[in-house]
DNA sequence: AGCATGCTTCGCATTCATGCGAATCGTAAT
DNA sequence: ATTACGATTCGCATGAATGCGAAGCATGCT
């Protein structure tokens, strides 16, 4: 009755909620998830999700087949890793995630490893929510983070602080206070709303301070170049692209961790390996010249 | 890299060994299936099946893959007799499985059900193998044993006995040493050999004794009709059909019994239900009609 | 009320995987 | 050797599922 790609295809529905999202998670059009969802239902005599404003909410039957589902789609997903851990291949997908803020930092050094393994697919997946990777949604990721997860391995590449900046005709250090009473601060939203920066912010700057929340890092950077203050990674905020100055020094409590990541199963991937030589060493070096870096 | 389907291909050349199995198995064409595999290999990088005289052995990275494809088939199978258990409708097939032995008996009766539900797709699979109920090859069973496997639950329908039996010219008893002397008896082969008759036979009656052997019960009681003697349940062997006599009072150690069964998880499905009914009333109806019974 | 946005359904054209049968190959048996 | 049988590969035609875009619906917002 139940095929192997129905669980497919009810875990995608269930998982995002809507019709759109779920058939770009299967690769498929969205008439398409439709017809299947319709047939599905046909053959099993129910209704699996009802539309409940506007999202789609699982039946009880739908809600058994999805809790198996899940399991299921997670043993497949280690067995993918395994399968891929032994691939001693440097042809085909390499997906590396990373933040808008390295990306300046990792594009060229990807680019020179794309060029050394011509017959690897290097994609680079820029966003600020970790990629999912007990889901196998990335292989590699360069984070910055305090406290990588404990699921995946890898090595510290260097530390950085936090600092308030500031462009334009700003200049010069003053007190925290004098700053904060500064209007025109940027305040952090969406995804990066959670971060420890942003929780800092929330405490020490109130929002009436704030002209404005942005929710990529960059765009903190991008907007304190018209004067406005921001609380910005140092390897960010010391990029000379920016003009930006520095207005206070770092925040102790903010100091974090350039991480390079991968899942355990994947360690003894060639292309998994390579990558994370290759990367390793030259994200190393960059952060060791670059003048931010104020690690012994 | 392995989705769902391709779990379901490589558990089915692991399980049948061949591809022309594997491909009934998968309800597809033997060139679809060589065409998967290689296209399955090309991406994984590697061999998943070496041809080594006449069968498909898995490779290292097959036997991972088929380990896991195993048990997530069987947590699919788990979860369709779920989803089957809670099915309400009385449409769609239901497989039931009987012997060649019962076949006389079930069909009729199947028969009239079939016409009390002509949605429902009522398909009779005679075979001298057990279906694997576990996995969903069929959802009842109608079989002649001491002893129901205990991840099966139904009802005793009656008891029957074993006997010697012959046709044409030869009639009346006579003791067991003067049959197995004569010349001239029924061997079980095949899917048959290892029942407790078949082992009743090779402690009982020699092999020289024998003028042939059948891998279905039927084909022994048609072949004891040229009067040849033949060791046969009484409820087949009585059936006036075949002009049998009894030439020796039932066996006491091969008393056996007929058993409705199904699978727990499908006990309560519309469609599992109403045959159990069905068939149990009617079924021990006949078996009390049948004047070989002989329980109290 | 009117507009806009996103969800859903439908018809039609396309395409990719499949089925089919023939040809080829390998293996085992006589 | 010869034959026969099954396994495997190939080319071609078919068709079922898919993609696409338009049309039809809801729903919320101004």
């Amino acid at each position: 009755m139940l095929t192997h790609d129905d669980l497919a295809l009810v875990l995608a529905i269930a998982r995002t909620g809507r019709m759109k999202p779920a058939a770009e998670a299967l690769q498929a059009h969205p008439a398409t998830v439709y017809r299947r969802l319709e047939a599905l239902e046909h053959r099993l005599g129910g209704k699996l999700f009802e539309r409940i404003d506007g999202r789609q909410a699982p039946t009880g039957l739908a809600e058994e087949i999805v809790g198996e589902a899940k399991a299921i789609a997670e043993r497949l997903d280690a067995l993918n890793r395994a399968v891929a851990g032994r691939d001693a291949r440097l042809t085909g997908p390499l997906i590396v995630t990373t933040t808008d803020t390295l990306q300046a930092l990792v594009m060229p050094i990807a680019a020179a490893f794309g060029r050394l393994h011509p017959r690897l697919e290097l994609r680079l997946d820029v966003s600020s929510a970790m990629a999912d990777m007990r889901r196998n949604e990335a292989e590699i990721a360069i984070r910055p983070t305090r406290t990588p997860p404990e699921t995946l391995i890898g090595s510290r590449l260097g530390g950085f602080d936090y600092a308030i900046y500031a462009g334009g005709a700003a200049a010069g250090q003053a007190s925290l206070a004098t700053l904060v009473a500064a209007n025109g601060w940027i305040g952090l939203s969406g995804e990066i709303a959670q971060t420890p920066a942003a929780r800092w912010l929330d405490v020490h700057v109130p929002q009436a301070a704030r002209i404005a929340s942005v929710n990529l890092m960059l765009g903190a950077a991008l907007a304190a170049r018209s004067g406005a203050y921001a609380l910005l990674p140092t390897y960010l905020g010391d990029d000379p692209l920016f003009g930006l100055a520095r207005m206070s020094p770092p925040v102790p409590e903010l100091r974090s961790q350039i991480w390079l990541l991968t899942h355990p199963d994947l360690r003894y991937a060639a292309k998994v390996r390579a990558f994370m030589a290759f990367a390793g060493k030259a994200l190393r070096r960059a952060l060791r010249e670059d003048p931010s870096r104020d690690e012994p």
